[in-house]
DNA sequence: ACTCGCCCGTGACACTTGTCATGCCGGCGC
DNA sequence: GCGCCGGCATGACAAGTGTCACGGGCGAGT
């Protein structure tokens, strides 16, 4: 009987060498690849062709959602965890819709790791039970496109002017679309708006 | 010849785990216990008295800076590593004063953090060196205890109205804090302001 | 005793921000 | 074709914000 292979991608290096040694104490696993960053994973899972992948979200160079969605077309045999600190609504449903088979909380026991890694070899879902009850009662993103990219900015603490500058809009306008997306969060200002869509995933 | 003693206290249950099995593979090290808070931590300090601690800093209950403090306090003979995420020198500064002989970062290589405990249980000190340098061209925090505490309900959106409030002050006192906060950082305004205190470990 | 720093407060002013009404354009669904 | 929505814009007003000048009190250090 051959043991599953595992690539990981994590960008905090020793975050990374303790979740092998994690799975190393595995009998029916083998971490196949290490990966710093989304596109060191790319290059490992044309090498390897693992079984698994497990792939943080927020790393630099590649996001694990973008991965995910690059693993699915090209490496379709290969099943994605995505394993992240964040319990946000938004990154969960991104996730399912880059094709991740798993979605697990860095703050789960660590047993359920090589647990989730098992069931989506076999072809089953793993979503952390929590945060799939909440992202089912959770409203999806209402923000749009132009709305995102001024409230980030806003979030960054320029004033409207200056955004207006670099969006190249005229200010009323920037206040408006300020306007809306603070209306549309339910939110007092410009700062707790932002707050708000960062914690729900969406910024 | 008896083995090194270590405590981990890490609020990320799955990074714990993941921790306690890097350090299981050293044979001169035992992980002798495992929490998840300060509270925690504290209780397996009087239990255990373990030979070093490795703590997290941002964590529920209580954080790893006055953990640390606890530490030197009542269990001398225990020594303190920080592991954390965070390269703010505000955060080396306050683990120093507060008796950690260890400052490590998460992104590190895995090998470095058993090594890192051996050379503190031989009583040296570990300061990430990248961080050791900036950290000591870096301009030491500029903000009264108020400020700070203004300051970081106006990052949390909440308005010079609310705030005031909140804190028992006048609007136009809470407007004057949030002014020298400002102007001490460079900043254009309360958002940016509190960005920056962040970004340095200040709040 | 005196100074200094931090704390607390006021009032006034200029500027920024949030809201609302209103309008124009282009694409999409029916 | 018509309505609707998203994007873009303006102007005007109210509310919130940042700055400045000024005042008072308290405790620590010289």
């Amino acid at each position: 009987m051959s043991s599953i292979r595992v690539l990981i991608a994590e960008d905090q290096a020793m975050i990374l060498g303790a979740l092998a040694a994690l799975l190393a104490g595995e009998p029916d696993l083998t971490v196949c690849g290490r990966a710093a960053n989304g596109r060191e994973a790319l290059r490992a899972l044309t090498a390897e062709r693992p079984d698994v992948l497990i792939t943080d979200i927020e790393m630099p160079e590649m996001t694990g959602l973008t991965l995910a969605a690059e693993t699915r077309t090209r490496f379709p045999a290969t099943q994605v965890v995505i394993l992240t600190t964040f319990a946000r609504p938004g990154y969960l449903r991104r996730a399912l819709e880059a094709g991740a088979k798993g979605y697990l909380l860095k703050d789960r026991p660590a047993a359920e790791l090589a647990e989730a890694v098992r069931r989506v070899h076999r072809g089953e879902r793993v979503i952390d039970p929590e945060l799939a009850a909440e992202a089912w009662a959770s409203e999806r993103d209402p923000l749009t496109e132009r709305e995102r990219q001024i409230l980030w900015r806003a979030g960054e603490g320029r004033s409207s002017a200056e955004i207006a500058a670099e969006v190249h809009l005229s200010e009323g306008t920037v206040r408006n679309y300020l306007s809306e997306a603070i209306s549309k969060l339910g939110a007092a200002n410009r700062i707790e708006a932002a707050r708000i869509a960062r914690q729900k995933g969406w910024l």
